[in-house]
DNA sequence: CGGGGGTTTGAGTCCGTTCAAAATACGTGG
DNA sequence: CCACGTATTTTGAACGGACTCAAACCCCCG
Protein backbone atom coordinates (compact mmCIF):
# COMPACT_ATOMS: atom_id res chain seq x y z
CA UNK A 1 0.00 0.00 0.00
CA UNK A 2 0.80 3.77 0.84
CA UNK A 3 4.38 4.62 1.09
CA UNK A 4 5.12 6.33 4.48
CA UNK A 5 8.18 8.28 5.17
CA UNK A 6 9.31 11.29 7.24
CA UNK A 7 6.47 13.88 6.73
CA UNK A 8 7.50 17.07 4.64
CA UNK A 9 8.03 20.01 5.95
CA UNK A 10 5.00 23.13 5.42
CA UNK A 11 8.28 25.39 5.40
CA UNK A 12 9.95 23.84 2.44
CA UNK A 13 6.84 22.33 1.01
CA UNK A 14 7.21 21.09 -2.61
CA UNK A 15 4.93 23.01 -4.41
CA UNK A 16 6.56 26.02 -5.13
CA UNK A 17 3.24 28.29 -4.69
CA UNK A 18 1.91 26.42 -2.06
CA UNK A 19 -1.73 26.08 -1.63
CA UNK A 20 -3.56 29.59 -2.17
CA UNK A 21 -5.08 28.95 1.77
CA UNK A 22 -1.92 27.74 3.03
CA UNK A 23 -0.15 31.01 1.10
CA UNK A 24 -1.81 33.60 3.46
CA UNK A 25 -1.05 31.29 6.81
CA UNK A 26 2.49 30.98 7.23
CA UNK A 27 2.17 31.36 10.68
CA UNK A 28 0.64 28.51 12.23
CA UNK A 29 1.96 26.25 9.67
CA UNK A 30 4.38 25.10 12.88
CA UNK A 31 0.80 23.43 14.10
CA UNK A 32 1.08 21.23 10.89
CA UNK A 33 4.65 20.00 10.96
CA UNK A 34 4.48 18.88 14.12
CA UNK A 35 1.96 16.40 13.38
CA UNK A 36 1.86 16.23 9.82
CA UNK A 37 1.94 12.81 7.63
CA UNK A 38 3.42 12.70 3.75
CA UNK A 39 2.50 9.56 1.70
CA UNK A 40 3.30 8.25 -1.50
CA UNK A 41 0.50 6.62 -3.58
CA UNK A 42 0.82 4.22 -6.34
CA UNK A 43 -1.49 4.25 -9.25
CA UNK A 44 -5.10 3.14 -8.28
CA UNK A 45 -4.28 3.07 -4.76
CA UNK A 46 -7.31 4.30 -2.25
CA UNK A 47 -6.28 7.55 -0.37
CA UNK A 48 -9.63 7.90 1.67
CA UNK A 49 -12.49 6.29 0.97
CA UNK A 50 -16.66 6.63 1.71
CA UNK A 51 -17.57 5.60 5.49
CA UNK A 52 -14.08 6.15 6.43
CA UNK A 53 -13.60 8.58 9.27
CA UNK A 54 -12.61 12.02 8.39
CA UNK A 55 -9.32 13.04 10.86
CA UNK A 56 -8.34 16.18 8.69
CA UNK A 57 -7.56 17.20 5.39
CA UNK A 58 -4.99 16.42 2.56
CA UNK A 59 -2.87 18.40 0.70
CA UNK A 60 -2.14 17.37 -2.65
CA UNK A 61 1.53 17.53 -4.16
CA UNK A 62 1.57 15.85 -6.70
CA UNK A 63 -0.62 13.75 -9.17
CA UNK A 64 -3.73 13.15 -10.17
CA UNK A 65 -6.74 11.99 -7.78
CA UNK A 66 -10.09 10.83 -8.89
CA UNK A 67 -12.83 11.56 -6.15
CA UNK A 68 -15.90 9.46 -6.88
CA UNK A 69 -18.71 7.85 -4.95
CA UNK A 70 -20.11 4.76 -5.45
CA UNK A 71 -23.61 3.27 -4.77
CA UNK A 72 -24.46 -0.40 -3.02
CA UNK A 73 -23.66 -2.16 -6.39
CA UNK A 74 -20.58 -0.73 -7.04
CA UNK A 75 -21.20 1.63 -9.62
CA UNK A 76 -19.24 4.56 -9.39
CA UNK A 77 -19.15 7.44 -11.17
CA UNK A 78 -15.74 10.11 -11.06
CA UNK A 79 -17.28 12.97 -9.54
CA UNK A 80 -14.41 15.59 -10.25
CA UNK A 81 -10.48 15.18 -10.70
CA UNK A 82 -8.29 16.62 -8.39
CA UNK A 83 -4.60 17.75 -8.50
CA UNK A 84 -1.87 19.49 -7.06
CA UNK A 85 -3.59 22.19 -5.91
CA UNK A 86 -6.26 20.92 -4.13
CA UNK A 87 -7.36 20.42 -0.75
CA UNK A 88 -9.47 17.17 -0.45
CA UNK A 89 -11.72 16.41 2.39
CA UNK A 90 -12.59 19.84 3.63
CA UNK A 91 -16.40 19.13 3.18
CA UNK A 92 -16.32 15.72 5.32
CA UNK A 93 -13.62 17.92 7.62
CA UNK A 94 -16.60 20.40 8.68
CA UNK A 95 -19.02 18.21 8.26
CA UNK A 96 -17.69 16.24 10.92
CA UNK A 97 -18.54 13.38 9.79
CA UNK A 98 -17.26 10.48 7.67
CA UNK A 99 -15.95 10.56 3.89
CA UNK A 100 -18.65 10.48 1.51
CA UNK A 101 -16.70 10.05 -1.37
CA UNK A 102 -13.81 8.40 -2.31
CA UNK A 103 -10.19 9.25 -3.61
CA UNK A 104 -8.25 7.34 -5.91
CA UNK A 105 -4.88 7.98 -7.42
CA UNK A 106 -4.71 8.02 -11.00
CA UNK A 107 -0.68 9.10 -11.06
CA UNK A 108 1.83 8.32 -8.37
CA UNK A 109 0.83 10.79 -5.94
CA UNK A 110 2.76 12.79 -2.96
CA UNK A 111 -0.23 13.80 -0.39
CA UNK A 112 0.29 15.24 2.96
CA UNK A 113 -2.38 14.62 5.78
CA UNK A 114 -2.91 17.34 8.38
CA UNK A 115 -4.58 16.17 11.75
CA UNK A 116 -7.92 17.72 12.85
CA UNK A 117 -6.38 19.01 15.59
CA UNK A 118 -3.72 20.98 13.31
CA UNK A 119 -6.46 22.31 10.89
CA UNK A 120 -8.01 23.40 14.28
CA UNK A 121 -5.16 25.28 15.40
CA UNK A 122 -4.25 27.06 12.10
CA UNK A 123 -8.18 27.98 11.85
CA UNK A 124 -7.59 29.63 15.59
CA UNK A 125 -5.01 31.40 14.53
CA UNK A 126 -6.47 32.96 11.43
CA UNK A 127 -9.85 32.73 10.88
CA UNK A 128 -10.09 33.53 7.48
CA UNK A 129 -8.98 30.81 6.39
CA UNK A 130 -12.07 28.84 7.31
CA UNK A 131 -13.77 31.05 4.24
CA UNK A 132 -11.05 30.30 2.09
CA UNK A 133 -12.14 26.53 2.31
CA UNK A 134 -15.78 27.24 2.62
CA UNK A 135 -15.47 29.16 -0.81
CA UNK A 136 -13.46 25.42 -1.98
CA UNK A 137 -16.46 23.60 -0.84
CA UNK A 138 -18.70 26.75 -2.31
CA UNK A 139 -17.11 26.15 -5.89
CA UNK A 140 -17.15 22.27 -5.55
CA UNK A 141 -21.33 22.39 -5.01
CA UNK A 142 -21.73 24.91 -7.77
CA UNK A 143 -19.36 22.16 -10.21
CA UNK A 144 -22.16 19.51 -8.98
CA UNK A 145 -25.05 21.31 -9.39
CA UNK A 146 -23.91 22.10 -13.24
CA UNK A 147 -22.89 18.80 -13.99
CA UNK A 148 -26.06 17.01 -12.56
CA UNK A 149 -27.89 19.66 -15.30
CA UNK A 150 -25.59 18.26 -17.42
CA UNK A 151 -26.05 15.00 -17.14
CA UNK A 152 -29.49 15.36 -17.19
CA UNK A 153 -29.68 16.99 -20.47
CA UNK A 154 -26.95 16.32 -22.96
CA UNK A 155 -25.65 12.82 -24.99
CA UNK A 156 -22.63 11.57 -23.98
CA UNK A 157 -21.34 12.79 -27.04
CA UNK A 158 -21.61 16.42 -25.74
CA UNK A 159 -20.44 15.36 -22.35
CA UNK A 160 -17.06 13.99 -23.80
CA UNK A 161 -16.43 17.12 -25.58
CA UNK A 162 -17.25 19.32 -22.62
CA UNK A 163 -14.50 17.39 -20.93
CA UNK A 164 -12.29 17.74 -23.07
CA UNK A 165 -12.83 21.32 -23.18
CA UNK A 166 -13.27 21.27 -19.15
CA UNK A 167 -9.70 20.39 -19.36
CA UNK A 168 -7.52 21.54 -22.35
CA UNK A 169 -5.61 23.79 -20.43
CA UNK A 170 -4.73 21.60 -17.95
CA UNK A 171 -3.61 18.59 -19.26
CA UNK A 172 -2.05 20.56 -22.59
CA UNK A 173 1.35 18.82 -23.61
CA UNK A 174 2.34 21.14 -26.91
CA UNK A 175 1.13 23.15 -29.06
CA UNK A 176 2.54 22.41 -32.95
CA UNK A 177 0.82 23.51 -35.88
CA UNK A 178 -1.31 20.11 -35.59
CA UNK A 179 -3.21 21.42 -32.63
CA UNK A 180 -3.53 20.86 -28.89
CA UNK A 181 -2.22 17.63 -28.10
CA UNK A 182 -3.42 16.49 -24.28
CA UNK A 183 -1.77 13.90 -22.20
CA UNK A 184 -5.29 12.19 -19.92
CA UNK A 185 -4.39 10.68 -16.67
CA UNK A 186 -7.70 8.48 -17.47
CA UNK A 187 -8.46 5.19 -18.53
CA UNK A 188 -11.17 4.92 -21.29
CA UNK A 189 -13.07 3.35 -18.25
CA UNK A 190 -12.18 6.94 -15.86
CA UNK A 191 -13.37 8.63 -18.86
CA UNK A 192 -16.89 7.01 -18.57
CA UNK A 193 -17.25 6.70 -14.68
CA UNK A 194 -16.68 10.93 -15.83
CA UNK A 195 -19.25 11.27 -17.90
CA UNK A 196 -21.65 8.65 -16.03
CA UNK A 197 -22.06 5.99 -18.81
CA UNK A 198 -20.22 2.70 -19.79
CA UNK A 199 -16.77 2.29 -21.47
CA UNK A 200 -18.21 0.43 -24.86
CA UNK A 201 -20.30 3.68 -25.13
CA UNK A 202 -17.35 5.73 -24.76
CA UNK A 203 -15.24 3.59 -27.16
CA UNK A 204 -18.26 4.03 -29.94
CA UNK A 205 -18.60 8.19 -29.04
CA UNK A 206 -14.31 8.26 -29.16
CA UNK A 207 -14.71 6.54 -32.88
CA UNK A 208 -17.22 9.19 -33.79
CA UNK A 209 -15.42 11.98 -32.64
CA UNK A 210 -12.36 10.46 -34.67
CA UNK A 211 -14.64 10.49 -37.66
CA UNK A 212 -15.81 13.48 -37.54
CA UNK A 213 -12.39 15.33 -37.13
CA UNK A 214 -12.95 16.59 -33.42
CA UNK A 215 -11.01 14.57 -31.24
CA UNK A 216 -8.22 11.95 -31.73
CA UNK A 217 -7.63 9.67 -29.00
CA UNK A 218 -4.30 7.48 -28.99
CA UNK A 219 -4.03 6.08 -26.08
CA UNK A 220 -3.86 8.50 -23.39
CA UNK A 221 -3.31 11.62 -26.16
CA UNK A 222 -6.08 13.18 -27.25
CA UNK A 223 -4.97 15.66 -30.51
CA UNK A 224 -7.83 18.32 -30.83
CA UNK A 225 -7.18 19.96 -34.04
CA UNK A 226 -9.35 22.81 -33.36
CA UNK A 227 -10.11 23.66 -29.65
CA UNK A 228 -12.40 26.25 -30.13
CA UNK A 229 -14.48 23.65 -31.99
CA UNK A 230 -15.32 21.67 -28.93
CA UNK A 231 -17.18 24.77 -27.23
CA UNK A 232 -19.40 24.58 -30.56
CA UNK A 233 -19.74 21.13 -30.79
CA UNK A 234 -20.67 20.73 -27.05
CA UNK A 235 -23.98 21.97 -27.76
CA UNK A 236 -24.84 20.34 -30.96
CA UNK A 237 -27.10 17.13 -30.57
CA UNK A 238 -27.31 15.93 -34.17
CA UNK A 239 -24.42 14.80 -35.48
CA UNK A 240 -26.14 15.75 -38.30
CA UNK B 1 -45.27 40.12 -8.54
CA UNK B 2 -44.21 39.46 -5.22
CA UNK B 3 -46.35 41.41 -2.42
CA UNK B 4 -43.93 43.99 -0.19
CA UNK B 5 -45.13 45.15 3.43
CA UNK B 6 -43.24 46.17 6.24
CA UNK B 7 -41.03 43.75 7.84
CA UNK B 8 -41.57 41.26 9.93
CA UNK B 9 -39.43 41.83 13.13
CA UNK B 10 -36.78 38.60 13.86
CA UNK B 11 -38.31 39.22 17.53
CA UNK B 12 -41.20 37.95 16.41
CA UNK B 13 -40.39 35.87 14.29
CA UNK B 14 -43.56 33.91 12.33
CA UNK B 15 -41.76 30.47 12.01
CA UNK B 16 -42.03 29.34 16.29
CA UNK B 17 -38.41 28.09 16.43
CA UNK B 18 -36.67 30.28 14.62
CA UNK B 19 -33.57 28.92 11.99
CA UNK B 20 -31.59 27.18 13.70
CA UNK B 21 -28.57 29.29 13.10
CA UNK B 22 -30.92 32.11 14.30
CA UNK B 23 -31.37 30.14 17.66
CA UNK B 24 -27.98 30.99 18.83
CA UNK B 25 -27.27 34.94 17.18
CA UNK B 26 -30.54 36.54 18.89
CA UNK B 27 -28.18 39.13 20.36
CA UNK B 28 -27.52 40.16 16.74
CA UNK B 29 -30.91 40.44 15.32
CA UNK B 30 -31.23 43.92 15.56
CA UNK B 31 -28.69 44.65 12.55
CA UNK B 32 -31.81 42.71 10.42
CA UNK B 33 -34.29 44.13 11.83
CA UNK B 34 -33.00 47.58 10.60
CA UNK B 35 -32.78 46.25 6.93
CA UNK B 36 -34.70 43.56 6.56
CA UNK B 37 -37.65 43.27 3.44
CA UNK B 38 -40.36 40.95 3.98
CA UNK B 39 -41.82 39.21 0.60
CA UNK B 40 -45.21 37.36 0.22
CA UNK B 41 -44.88 35.63 -3.32
CA UNK B 42 -47.76 33.50 -5.13
CA UNK B 43 -47.24 30.40 -6.40
CA UNK B 44 -44.83 30.21 -9.56
CA UNK B 45 -43.28 33.59 -9.01
CA UNK B 46 -39.50 33.79 -8.91
CA UNK B 47 -37.69 34.87 -5.89
CA UNK B 48 -34.49 35.12 -7.03
CA UNK B 49 -33.01 33.81 -10.16
CA UNK B 50 -29.57 32.39 -11.84
CA UNK B 51 -27.48 35.19 -12.82
CA UNK B 52 -28.76 38.14 -10.67
CA UNK B 53 -26.33 39.60 -7.93
CA UNK B 54 -26.98 37.95 -5.08
CA UNK B 55 -26.81 40.36 -2.40
CA UNK B 56 -27.93 38.54 0.83
CA UNK B 57 -29.45 35.29 1.91
CA UNK B 58 -33.31 33.97 2.61
CA UNK B 59 -35.23 32.87 5.02
CA UNK B 60 -38.02 31.26 4.51
CA UNK B 61 -40.86 31.49 7.01
CA UNK B 62 -43.61 29.69 5.40
CA UNK B 63 -44.46 27.82 2.26
CA UNK B 64 -42.39 25.60 -0.44
CA UNK B 65 -39.52 26.65 -2.98
CA UNK B 66 -38.16 24.84 -5.81
CA UNK B 67 -34.15 25.74 -6.23
CA UNK B 68 -33.47 24.61 -9.86
CA UNK B 69 -31.28 25.01 -12.55
CA UNK B 70 -31.22 25.60 -16.52
CA UNK B 71 -29.28 25.34 -18.92
CA UNK B 72 -29.20 27.61 -22.55
CA UNK B 73 -32.22 25.70 -24.14
CA UNK B 74 -34.51 26.37 -21.05
CA UNK B 75 -34.25 22.65 -19.55
CA UNK B 76 -34.92 23.04 -15.83
CA UNK B 77 -33.94 20.74 -13.69
CA UNK B 78 -35.20 20.89 -9.90
CA UNK B 79 -31.96 20.28 -7.37
CA UNK B 80 -34.17 20.24 -4.37
CA UNK B 81 -36.63 21.81 -2.51
CA UNK B 82 -36.65 24.03 0.16
CA UNK B 83 -39.33 25.10 3.32
CA UNK B 84 -39.75 26.38 6.38
CA UNK B 85 -36.85 25.33 7.57
CA UNK B 86 -34.79 26.74 5.02
CA UNK B 87 -32.09 29.27 4.27
CA UNK B 88 -31.65 30.37 0.75
CA UNK B 89 -28.60 31.77 -1.27
CA UNK B 90 -26.00 30.95 1.53
CA UNK B 91 -23.88 29.37 -1.19
CA UNK B 92 -24.03 32.39 -4.08
CA UNK B 93 -23.69 34.70 -0.31
CA UNK B 94 -20.07 33.32 0.47
CA UNK B 95 -18.80 32.87 -2.51
CA UNK B 96 -19.53 35.94 -3.10
CA UNK B 97 -20.98 36.17 -6.97
CA UNK B 98 -24.60 35.64 -8.57
CA UNK B 99 -26.85 33.46 -7.93
CA UNK B 100 -26.21 29.83 -9.87
CA UNK B 101 -29.79 28.33 -9.01
CA UNK B 102 -33.34 30.02 -9.27
CA UNK B 103 -35.79 30.00 -6.61
CA UNK B 104 -39.77 29.55 -7.66
CA UNK B 105 -42.53 29.58 -4.69
CA UNK B 106 -44.59 26.10 -5.23
CA UNK B 107 -46.87 27.05 -2.66
CA UNK B 108 -47.84 30.81 -1.68
CA UNK B 109 -44.62 32.13 0.32
CA UNK B 110 -43.11 34.24 3.08
CA UNK B 111 -39.61 35.07 2.48
CA UNK B 112 -37.34 37.32 4.58
CA UNK B 113 -34.72 38.78 2.81
CA UNK B 114 -31.80 39.97 4.60
CA UNK B 115 -28.97 42.24 3.50
CA UNK B 116 -25.44 41.44 3.13
CA UNK B 117 -24.46 44.05 5.35
CA UNK B 118 -26.85 42.81 7.91
CA UNK B 119 -25.67 38.69 7.61
CA UNK B 120 -22.10 40.36 7.74
CA UNK B 121 -23.02 42.12 11.02
CA UNK B 122 -24.23 39.41 12.24
CA UNK B 123 -21.58 37.33 11.51
CA UNK B 124 -19.17 39.53 13.55
CA UNK B 125 -20.55 39.24 16.57
CA UNK B 126 -20.93 35.50 16.59
CA UNK B 127 -18.02 34.18 14.69
CA UNK B 128 -19.92 30.48 14.38
CA UNK B 129 -22.62 31.31 13.02
CA UNK B 130 -19.92 31.22 9.81
CA UNK B 131 -19.74 27.46 10.55
CA UNK B 132 -23.64 26.78 11.09
CA UNK B 133 -23.86 28.44 7.11
CA UNK B 134 -20.78 26.73 6.19
CA UNK B 135 -22.76 22.83 7.26
CA UNK B 136 -25.53 23.58 5.48
CA UNK B 137 -23.68 24.04 2.10
CA UNK B 138 -21.62 21.09 2.99
CA UNK B 139 -25.10 18.89 3.20
CA UNK B 140 -26.14 20.48 -0.17
CA UNK B 141 -23.31 19.22 -1.95
CA UNK B 142 -23.25 15.98 -0.26
CA UNK B 143 -27.01 15.81 -1.35
CA UNK B 144 -25.92 16.99 -4.92
CA UNK B 145 -23.44 14.04 -5.11
CA UNK B 146 -25.73 11.30 -4.05
CA UNK B 147 -28.43 13.28 -6.86
CA UNK B 148 -25.66 12.69 -8.97
CA UNK B 149 -24.70 9.23 -8.47
CA UNK B 150 -28.21 7.91 -8.61
CA UNK B 151 -29.22 10.06 -11.71
CA UNK B 152 -26.59 8.19 -13.44
CA UNK B 153 -27.29 4.31 -12.10
CA UNK B 154 -30.68 4.29 -11.85
CA UNK B 155 -34.22 4.52 -13.54
CA UNK B 156 -36.90 7.13 -13.73
CA UNK B 157 -39.15 3.83 -11.95
CA UNK B 158 -36.10 3.97 -9.18
CA UNK B 159 -35.52 7.48 -8.72
CA UNK B 160 -39.45 8.41 -8.31
CA UNK B 161 -39.82 5.74 -5.51
CA UNK B 162 -36.70 7.07 -3.89
CA UNK B 163 -37.82 10.58 -4.18
CA UNK B 164 -41.24 9.57 -2.45
CA UNK B 165 -39.37 7.66 0.26
CA UNK B 166 -36.97 10.87 0.99
CA UNK B 167 -40.25 12.82 1.07
CA UNK B 168 -42.30 11.18 2.81
CA UNK B 169 -41.95 12.57 6.45
CA UNK B 170 -42.26 16.02 5.34
CA UNK B 171 -45.47 15.84 2.92
CA UNK B 172 -47.42 13.06 5.42
CA UNK B 173 -51.05 14.00 5.59
CA UNK B 174 -52.83 11.71 7.65
CA UNK B 175 -51.78 8.08 8.80
CA UNK B 176 -55.75 6.03 8.36
CA UNK B 177 -54.93 1.78 8.21
CA UNK B 178 -55.06 2.67 4.14
CA UNK B 179 -51.65 3.74 4.31
CA UNK B 180 -49.62 6.85 3.91
CA UNK B 181 -51.35 9.62 2.46
CA UNK B 182 -48.63 12.56 0.96
CA UNK B 183 -49.80 15.89 -0.17
CA UNK B 184 -47.11 17.17 -2.13
CA UNK B 185 -46.78 20.59 -3.59
CA UNK B 186 -45.26 19.32 -6.83
CA UNK B 187 -47.15 18.91 -10.40
CA UNK B 188 -46.28 16.27 -12.37
CA UNK B 189 -43.94 18.76 -14.64
CA UNK B 190 -42.16 19.53 -11.27
CA UNK B 191 -42.07 15.37 -10.33
CA UNK B 192 -40.48 15.14 -14.13
CA UNK B 193 -37.75 17.91 -13.28
CA UNK B 194 -37.08 16.22 -9.83
CA UNK B 195 -36.01 12.76 -11.32
CA UNK B 196 -34.19 14.63 -14.16
CA UNK B 197 -36.75 13.24 -16.66
CA UNK B 198 -40.47 14.14 -18.77
CA UNK B 199 -43.99 14.74 -17.95
CA UNK B 200 -44.96 11.55 -20.68
CA UNK B 201 -41.96 9.33 -18.81
CA UNK B 202 -43.50 10.64 -15.15
CA UNK B 203 -46.97 9.76 -16.49
CA UNK B 204 -46.53 6.58 -17.17
CA UNK B 205 -44.29 5.54 -14.21
CA UNK B 206 -46.83 6.80 -12.10
CA UNK B 207 -49.45 4.24 -13.62
CA UNK B 208 -46.85 1.32 -13.50
CA UNK B 209 -46.57 1.94 -9.63
CA UNK B 210 -50.15 2.22 -9.53
CA UNK B 211 -50.33 -0.70 -10.97
CA UNK B 212 -47.72 -2.26 -8.84
CA UNK B 213 -49.03 -1.43 -5.87
CA UNK B 214 -46.88 1.05 -4.58
CA UNK B 215 -47.98 4.26 -4.84
CA UNK B 216 -51.22 5.34 -6.22
CA UNK B 217 -51.37 9.54 -7.33
CA UNK B 218 -54.59 11.16 -7.41
CA UNK B 219 -53.87 14.68 -8.24
CA UNK B 220 -51.29 16.20 -5.96
CA UNK B 221 -52.27 13.74 -2.99
CA UNK B 222 -50.57 10.03 -3.15
CA UNK B 223 -51.63 7.09 -1.43
CA UNK B 224 -48.85 4.64 -0.29
CA UNK B 225 -50.05 1.55 1.53
CA UNK B 226 -46.55 0.27 2.32
CA UNK B 227 -44.09 3.12 3.12
CA UNK B 228 -41.30 0.05 4.35
CA UNK B 229 -41.57 -0.89 0.91
CA UNK B 230 -40.39 1.89 -0.77
CA UNK B 231 -36.41 1.44 0.11
CA UNK B 232 -37.16 -2.27 -1.06
CA UNK B 233 -38.30 -0.92 -4.53
CA UNK B 234 -36.02 1.87 -4.80
CA UNK B 235 -32.92 -0.90 -5.30
CA UNK B 236 -35.17 -2.53 -7.92
CA UNK B 237 -33.86 -2.80 -11.86
CA UNK B 238 -36.59 -5.12 -12.97
CA UNK B 239 -40.19 -5.05 -12.87
CA UNK B 240 -40.50 -8.60 -12.71
C1' DC C 1 -70.17 26.99 -21.40
C1' DG C 2 -66.02 27.62 -23.70
C1' DG C 3 -61.08 28.27 -23.37
C1' DG C 4 -56.52 26.77 -21.78
C1' DG C 5 -52.96 24.77 -19.17
C1' DG C 6 -51.67 20.57 -17.38
C1' DT C 7 -51.94 15.56 -17.87
C1' DT C 8 -52.49 11.23 -20.12
C1' DT C 9 -52.06 8.09 -23.91
C1' DG C 10 -50.15 6.34 -28.25
C1' DA C 11 -46.76 5.15 -31.73
C1' DG C 12 -42.30 5.38 -33.44
C1' DT C 13 -37.45 6.31 -32.84
C1' DC C 14 -33.01 6.82 -30.82
C1' DC C 15 -29.40 6.62 -27.53
C1' DG C 16 -27.24 3.99 -24.63
C1' DT C 17 -27.00 -0.56 -22.40
C1' DT C 18 -26.06 -5.36 -22.22
C1' DC C 19 -23.78 -9.45 -23.22
C1' DA C 20 -20.41 -11.70 -25.74
C1' DA C 21 -16.36 -12.20 -28.42
C1' DA C 22 -12.29 -10.48 -30.67
C1' DA C 23 -8.29 -7.47 -30.58
C1' DT C 24 -5.02 -4.87 -28.48
C1' DA C 25 -2.04 -3.10 -24.74
C1' DC C 26 0.51 -4.12 -20.67
C1' DG C 27 3.21 -6.06 -16.94
C1' DT C 28 5.77 -9.66 -15.34
C1' DG C 29 8.96 -13.21 -15.14
C1' DG C 30 12.19 -15.84 -17.49
C1' DC D 1 14.55 -8.17 -24.28
C1' DC D 2 11.18 -11.24 -25.54
C1' DA D 3 7.12 -14.37 -24.51
C1' DC D 4 3.25 -15.20 -22.16
C1' DG D 5 -0.93 -14.29 -19.37
C1' DT D 6 -4.00 -10.79 -17.88
C1' DA D 7 -6.47 -6.60 -18.19
C1' DT D 8 -8.20 -3.22 -20.94
C1' DT D 9 -10.27 -1.73 -25.14
C1' DT D 10 -12.78 -2.38 -29.23
C1' DT D 11 -16.37 -4.28 -32.04
C1' DG D 12 -20.81 -6.49 -32.93
C1' DA D 13 -25.70 -7.43 -32.47
C1' DA D 14 -29.84 -7.19 -29.98
C1' DC D 15 -32.56 -5.17 -26.56
C1' DG D 16 -34.81 -1.64 -23.81
C1' DG D 17 -35.69 2.65 -21.36
C1' DA D 18 -36.69 7.07 -22.15
C1' DC D 19 -37.56 10.72 -25.60
C1' DT D 20 -40.24 12.94 -29.25
C1' DC D 21 -44.14 14.39 -31.47
C1' DA D 22 -48.88 14.44 -31.62
C1' DA D 23 -53.49 13.96 -30.27
C1' DA D 24 -56.99 13.19 -26.84
C1' DC D 25 -58.44 14.15 -22.35
C1' DC D 26 -59.53 16.51 -18.14
C1' DC D 27 -60.03 19.75 -14.77
C1' DC D 28 -60.07 24.45 -13.17
C1' DC D 29 -61.41 29.15 -13.91
C1' DG D 30 -63.39 32.71 -15.91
Amino acid sequence: MANHFPADSCFTCPKADRFDWCRHSLSGLTAFDTNKNTKLHARKETIFQEGEPCDGIYCVQSGEIAIGKSDRDGNMVILRIADSSSTLGLSSFFAEREHTTTAIALTPTRVCHVPRSAVEILIARNPKLAYSFFKHVVAELDEMEGLYLANATTTVRQRLIHLLDSVKDRYATSNPNTGVVLKLPLSRCDLASMVATRPETISRTIQQLRSEGIADFREKFVTIPDVARLAVEARRTRTA
